[in-house]
DNA sequence: CCTGGCACTCTGCGAGGGGGAGTGCCAAAC
DNA sequence: GTTTGGCACTCCCCCTCGCAGAGTGCCAGG
């Protein structure tokens, strides 16, 4: 078991290594932390450390620096979530409030974090499959074909082509759009399979396979593959990885351009509270020497979708944690009060 | 004036220096370029290429590279487009057919466009102003709140949330919603200010103020600063800059996360036809480094939106305005079709 | 106008040599 | 048993030096 000073030491460790980027030696550590021992007591609690994992050298006789492990253990008993100043918070409100659709509160959010963290910012756009339906719309654009529209509580819109196998008539559709909102409007995506299977039953013969293409293309939105978007931003704050980092950015960028890869990672994160992925703890590997923190968001007490931020793995976990809890719940407002 | 030869040259050390990334020095092309004259003809040529600022030398005694003048020049006379090869065509028309949705359409254009030339790609979508209008649909959230979507021809959809001074009742907002549509449904978006001016006039004071708040913000969703979006891909290419990237590249994602100048340099292209924008021929400080290839794209003859790529100066030009324009031609295609 | 020759310049690379920071270990002190 | 000061050692970083190579500019001759 570590004794109370070695986790001193190695808070000390990892909040230098994150203000300097340089691997931290033990006089050094005695000089900034008021540790009241000697360097030599602390390269004992180091070799230690670095016994158990927590910590590494780059090269024999350099400093130490935190191995994953090492920051794993400081985010778990460490560090306490900064929680941000009222001016910044205040700034957040004004910089939300003024979006005016949900693309327009994805993107300021997703500038919002970037700009507050100082690294990568990700947010998913609300599941459908977790919002509720609030109007699905029927239009026809030419004899025999179809644009469905459906809008979510949370003020997501999807649109699809239909292609209908037989033409249908003006009063047929009016009526296979009134049918299918009474059915589904105020419903949660998840129960609609449920909810219109049998409309095809319920129309005369010739319609029937029109509606039953409507069905199904309804229903396709809902697939998980296609039904999930997110939005990116700050990535020239990738730059700030270091001087040594054009090896470095290369896989992050394209992990971050795969949006499948991050839609994964954030799905492994927790459903509530907040989730910290430190560096190899991601499982693609582009990934691996960044940390991915995320937490869900919701305009009520349920998490519609996440968002989060991806940095290096010396990031600044307490100032990171607290910009992405307060974005979230800020974005939970803004969503809940359209 | 130039002589014929001096232009061969100058085309020789643009084809060199794209492929090598490496001053090109007059032994290199002699040898590599069956130009029939000595290296030191070509020096000759080469001091005189460099007289008029086509080329220029990094260090005293070192070989030369382009300048933007020299990439211009070779781009308007001594460079061809690059056709593409028809399994090139083929795979282009597979991937962009499998499109569900407009999103879709968008988000495969960027990809496919980043993967062809290695490039950042850029499309912008299809402009609101020169589309028309397919449908325009309003729907009661609640007694005092009213939702407008917008769809166009293009296949994209706009959504507004509308704040009513006074409640409106079911009747009169079908009423509104047909007149709405019969007035400007198939017109240009162009247009449309013209079409609903007197809307509000023509229904009950009661109702009128209502009335004017859904044309108000039908105008405003057709205001130039709101209604141009655009996505952007292949941010990974940027490290493919070269080794000296570090200060390079940073300039340029954040001139690329600033959607406004790219639509500002998009919006300066020609509407028909190929831009090439060189090295500091961009406005924009941070892209002095690249060179911009863009191109209009459109479902009929006229053009909605344009799309293009970002590269490095020293990009291979035959090549990517192959790309772009084939790219441009089928995307135009595909809408057409939907 | 082209060509070969020649002297000159500048970069890039590798070897060599401090200087410095940091470690590990040990013996003594608390 | 833990802490401390001392000391020898290791390794990186940076600077310099020297050299090879590539490329140029210029000149005189074809």
């Amino acid at each position: 078991m570590l004794g109370e000073r070695r986790l001193e030491v190695l808070r000390a460790i990892v909040q230098d290594y994150v203000g300097t980027h340089e691997p931290v030696g033990s006089k050094a550590l005695t000089e900034r932390h008021h540790l009241r021992v000697s360097p030599a007591t602390v390269r004992n609690d180091m070799a230690a450390l670095e016994e158990d994992g927590y910590i590494a050298q780059p090269h024999t006789s350099a400093g130490r620096i935190p191995t994953d492990k090492g920051y794993r253990l400081f985010v778990d008993k460490l560090a306490d979530v900064k929680p941000l100043s009222p001016p910044e918070r205040r700034a957040i409100q004004n910089f939300l409030g003024g979006a005016v659709d949900l693309d327009d509160v994805v993107g300021r959010t997703v500038r919002l974090l970037a700009q507050l963290t100082q690294q990568v910012a990700v947010v998913q756009y609300p599941s459908l499959t977790r919002s509720t339906v609030r109007h699905v719309e029927l239009l026809s654009l030419a004899p025999a074909r179809l644009m469905l529209v459906l809008i979510t509580d949370t003020g997501r819109v999807e649109q699809r082509l239909i292609d209908c196998p037989t033409p249908i008539g003006e009063a047929t559709l009016a009526d296979l759009r009134a049918r299918l909102n009474s059915k589904v409007v105020g419903e949660r995506f998840n129960d609609v399979p449920g909810l219109v299977q049998d409309l095809p039953e319920s129309f005369d013969a010739d319609d029937r396979g029109t509606v039953s293409a409507v069905v199904a293309t309804l229903l396709e939105t809902l697939v998980e593959e296609t039904e999930e978007r997110l939005m990116i931003g700050g990535t020239a704050n990738l730059t700030r990885f270091g001087p040594d980092f054009p090896l470095t950015i290369r896989p992050v960028l394209e992990a971050l351009e795969e949006h499948v890869v991050l839609l994964k990672l954030l799905g492994e994160a927790t459903d509530s509270g907040m989730t910290v992925r430190i560096g190899h703890e991601n499982a693609h590997e582009g990934l691996s020497s960044t940390s991915v923190v995320s937490v869900g968001y919701g305009s009520g007490d349920e998490a519609v979708a996440k968002l989060g931020v991806v940095g290096p793995t010396r990031m600044d976990y307490p100032g990171t944690m607290g910009a992405v809890r307060a974005v979230a719940r800020y974005v939970g407002q803004i969503l809940a009060e359209s």
